[in-house]
DNA sequence: CTGTCGTGCAACCAAGGAGTTGCTGATGCC
DNA sequence: GGCATCAGCAACTCCTTGGTTGCACGACAG
């Protein structure tokens, strides 16, 4: 039950974007594979996984020796939600679009 | 021309969020008044709203020797394409294990 | 002109965070 | 069993940053 605070926390950092990019491209990725692409160690790359999970917008799975890692992205909605809500005051079009997106 | 770097950046911080959901509702406020009714200073207040307008999601006004703040919500939207193309890359995933499974 | 109010700039401090190295513990393969 | 991986934990180093205080300047009221 993470919060917009979270969120916003986790997508602040650059890297962690790339990271959650990734992990939303390919499907059951590891920590190791991921620190093969991108140019930080191992452990840089689990300490953004465990970021983006404490935003609840990934989740492990143990699998034998290895975890790996999937994207559960209803917390991109409340986060959209808040910058809706933002923008309400100003232009409803905002809304709309949110509106939109969560179909 | 502030990228979504900028934006998730400015958007990180809680107390810039409340800022930010001040301009929003009060059009023309200024730092000192904003610094009134939050629990910091005005040259934190000041702070923010440099991140803010680095980022593009606010912009300023001079007005006599007060400067008056006002939301610019655009890159709000390009934030949330970021988020919505995050998760287009993770319905398509799903479209294609779907495809899989259906042999 | 003088005092006051709102701003901006600079230096400084404390806390947090990104990234590293080093080690230990499991698990899989020969 | 023995070795190579994959992962997790801890401590440490920098660098960023949110927040502060202090000062100096421009604008308005008396």
């Amino acid at each position: 039950m993470p919060g917009v605070d979270d969120v916003f926390a986790a997508l602040s950092d650059p890297t962690r974007r790339e990271v959650l990019r990734s992990v939303a491209q390919r499907p059951e990725l590891t920590a190791s594979r991921l620190a093969g692409e991108l140019p930080i160690t191992r452990q840089a790359v689990a300490k953004h996984l465990a970021a983006l999970q404490k935003a609840g917008l990934v989740e492990p799975r143990r699998e034998g020796r290895e975890t790996r890692y999937t994207l559960t992205p209803a917390p991109l909605i409340d986060a959209m939600d808040w910058m809706a809500e933002v923008g309400a005051e100003w232009d409803s079009r905002l809304a709309r679009l949110v509106e939109r997106a969560r179909g």
